[in-house]
DNA sequence: TCAGATAAAATCGCGC
DNA sequence: GCGCGATTTTATCTGA
């Protein structure tokens, strides 16, 4: 591939996987739409957007957290280690 | 348990609302992924990913803005050219 | 600005941001470098760069993390404030 | 104050690198703050920055390597006539 | 060369 | 409507 498409065949691919991302891009719109409904509900419930974005991520981070936190533990403990 | 701040149908809404918006999230998670196994798989037979993502990105575009957008790099490096 | 570069006034005003440009760029690419110098030097000296990254990281996002701890504070509670 | 886990020379050096980083950190932050300042004004000359970085971007990259990239967005795209 | 981390850039949504 | 801040997307870089 390095110089140019040679054949149908290589032609054909490209073309498979361009409909194929943009299929999947779409389908990524369509639920991004939907988040924003709902985020837009919520909004007219009087709920702060801002206020849910920030839980949502919290929730997403949480397993993540910990994780980083005993990362550190290990970290600071590892970097007063130094030289040999 | 602490002092009731709220009533519990807001509570509920509220918490449907975060349910709603994580199921969204974890559907587009999956579509993120699949997106990297075309491209991954593209990168395998041969073709230049980031290429096939500028393509996707210019077929995206509004072709008025993007004519504009090319034109106007022409006209930047012509008045650059001979510069440096 | 919007079809032509029109005059010789207007080429001199982007070649001089360009070159403006390029010259900070540059003058950043030292400051990568050194610090790529520096890491490399512990790295070499025994210390685990990764782990010098992570506590720079830290000490960078310290008092951001203060601040976000306090608005998530706020958050939960505003969050459950809900609806009127 | 707990037990002593290295020596002394060890933790000065940490503490050296870690404040030469953060200086050089500090002079990086300063310079892209410049750089901002440079694409706004141009901006506010009515160019369109996304342009000029791509004019920078370009300019940087090894000629050989841009034109082959060039080449195959062309072949991509000649590939993908008239599809969709 | 590859994946995973880091940094840069573009896009989106808000408030002024 | 416009900048500004936050999010997402893209590109670069490093280590395995």
């Amino acid at each position: 591939m390095t110089k140019e498409i040679v054949n149908q065949e290589t032609r054909d691919q490209l073309i498979k996987y361009i409909e194929g991302i943009e299929n999947y891009e779409a389908e990524k719109q369509e639920i991004v739409e939907r988040l924003k409904e709902i985020y837009d509900e919520a909004k007219s419930t009087g709920f702060d957007v801002k206020v849910i974005r920030k839980i949502v991520a919290e929730r997403k981070k949480d397993p993540a957290k910990l994780e980083e936190e005993q990362y550190l533990l290990e970290t600071y403990k590892d970097a007063l280690k130094g030289v040999k």
